[in-house]
RNA sequence: CGGGGUGUAGCGCAGUCCGGUUAGCGCACCUGCUUUGGGAGCAGGGGGUCCCAGGUUCGAAUCCUGGUACCCCGACCA
């Protein structure tokens, strides 16, 4: 990795790029704006998902799997959601190829035209609402709780490993329930566990709030979100959920029964986090020795590199080995032991921290005479010298710190660009020579919001839960406001 | 779909303007020796339809015509 690309240069594209490919996490796929996620990338994203799948199952969400045909019709029962989706879809018209004329190719055989047009799945919520239609049909049967881990397909024009693939894994969860409110706790408890998860073994903070009208999802009433800040002052957003309202019970029909023998329409919730939380992750702890792992999420949280010169010498060390795997193995730390013969040391310690791995004990010859070890953080870069009396017990507390002092620097770094303004020159100024989130006062109505985006390509993320009111004026109308939110140029 | 750019070894590129030995360099790969506490050194080696098709020419990676693919910058977006 070059060593002149730090973070926040004009260069972070291809800093991204690079250190997504060189840390084996994923490289682009020859198919058309698809990403192929390599097994070390896929190692931590399976993390992510047992972390995230367990505390769903907590709150009795329960995983199942829906079509990923989507019959065209389906697509436009809800008038905003088609509207918010159709520039983006597959569609899959035909069912057969055929040999072609010179027999060396085949060809779409046109006899094989299918009478409705399948969509690739952008989302599921009509087929799921569909298949719901015959779940439903007394306030008994209801909440249903459904998560499905899958794939969706947006064609994108454009696209960026992990943040914006044509293809990408997620998880979608589709709730129904009998009333608004049930509905509505349980949009914002998703997003509650989402904020959680990020923060706590992924060590990515965020801010939670609720989307403007023009930012929200295609067919929600409302959008709740987590919004991260990246090292070079962009905004993500790294997960929704979205309370749908009676939106798709109405379209889909979806009536039932309640305690008064009155029929209603059903109440929905969805959410979902994306494999996008890989590229939060990268550009949120990265530096240029590449990616930094939280001990929480690192696949392999310590390696043991060993320092010889002859035979002999290995044996000894991995007999050493042999017995400090075991205690660390008991205090539910993953370890890997490198004694491949091939790499010299030095290749390894930059492998390693290429890949991000917390911990890297080195140890030589010295080392067995001093019965001793050299410990490496991979977040600060320091090394000590250990004695391997007890090393497992240091190396616990050493991955708790790890994990904690990765979280406290993505913080302050996010705290110190959160930048509060009135007008709009400040806006300006702060958006191109600092970055980060913007806190500024907004009239409320779309078409500031609008003007500020084609004027600036900052949107409005998110207004934050608990968000002091505070009159003020717009920047742009000079119009009352009744609060700051939240503008940033974002993914 | 607009505006730029690039196709030469697995990857990254030089050579193209101004046609001329056998198309070259770095990384990676293979072999040998020396090395091993921060991405080793030396020596040797393998690997090419110079994007495709046609044309000009004694001769084309290089010039001309047409095609094609990919990348970047916009519009769209988790």
């Amino acid at each position: 990795m070059a060593k002149e690309l730090t973070p926040r240069s004009e260069n972070y594209s291809q800093w991204y790029n690079d250190l997504v490919m060189k840390a084996d996490l994923a490289e682009q796929s020859d198919v058309r704006g698809c990403m192929v996620i390599k097994p070390y990338g896929y190692a931590i994203w399976e993390k992510i998902q047992r972390t995230l799948d367990d505390r769903f199952k907590e709150t009795g969400v329960q995983n199942a799997y829906f079509p990923l045909l989507i019959p065209k019709s389906f697509l436009s029962r809800e008038a905003e959601h088609v509207e918010g989706f159709a520039k983006e879809c597959a569609v899959v018209t035909h069912y057969r190829l055929k040999t072609n004329a010179t027999h060396d190719g085949v060809v779409v055989d046109p006899d094989a035209r299918l009478e409705e047009e399948l969509i690739i799945r952008p989302t599921s919520e009509t087929i799921i609402w569909n298949t719901y239609k015959n779940w439903i049909h007394s306030y008994r049967d209801l909440p249903i709780l459904c998560n499905q881990w899958c794939n969706v397909m947006r064609w994108e024009m454009r696209t960026r490993l992990f943040l914006r693939t044509a293809e990408f894994l997620w998880q979608e969860g589709h709730t129904a329930h009998a009333t608004r409110e049930e509905a509505e706790a349980r949009a914002k408890q998703m997003l509650e566990i989402y904020a959680d998860v990020v923060e706590n073994v992924m060590a990515i903070p965020v801010i939670k709030g609720v989307k403007s009208e023009t930012e929200r999802f295609a067919g929600a009433l409302d959008t709740y979100t987590i919004e991260a800040l990246m090292q070079d002052g962009k905004a993500l957003q790294s997960g929704t959920s979205h309370f749908l309202g009676q939106n798709f019970g109405k379209a889909f029909d979806v009536q039932f029964v309640d305690q008064n023998n009155q029929l209603q329409y059903a109440w929905a919730t969805s959410w979902g986090v994306s494999t996008r939380l890989m590229g939060a992750l990268i550009m949120t702890h990265s530096d240029d020795n590449g990616l930094v792992l939280p001990p929480n999420l690192a696949p392999i949280q310590v390696v043991i590199v060993p320092i010889y010169k002859k035979e002999e010498e290995l044996a000894a060390i991995s007999a050493k080995v042999a017995e400090i795997m075991p205690r660390l193995k008991a205090k539910g730390i993953s370890v890997k032991f490198d004694d491949n013969d091939k790499k010299k040391p030095g290749w390894k310690f930059a492998e390693y921290e290429l890949k991000g791995i917390p911990v890297r004990l080195a140890i030589g010859p010295r080392d067995l005479e001093n019965n001793s070890a050299e410990v490496a953080r991979r977040d600060t870069l320091t090394k000590e010298q250990l004695s391997l009396d007890g090393i497992e017990e240091k190396i616990v507390a050493l991955l708790a710190d790890i994990q904690q002092n990765i979280y406290k620097k993505a913080l302050d770094y996010r705290n110190e660009h959160i930048t509060k303004v009135d007008t709009y020159d400040e806006f300006k100024r702060v958006l191109t020579e600092k970055g980060g989130f913007v806190l500024a006062p907004w009239d409320g109505t779309p078409e500031t919001e609008e003007q500020i985006k084609n004027e600036t390509k900052a949107t409005i993320r998110c207004v934050p839960f608990g968000n002091p009111l505070e009159d003020g004026v717009d920047m742009i109308t000079g119009k009352p406001s009744k609060q700051r939110v939240l503008f940033a140029i974002s993914y």
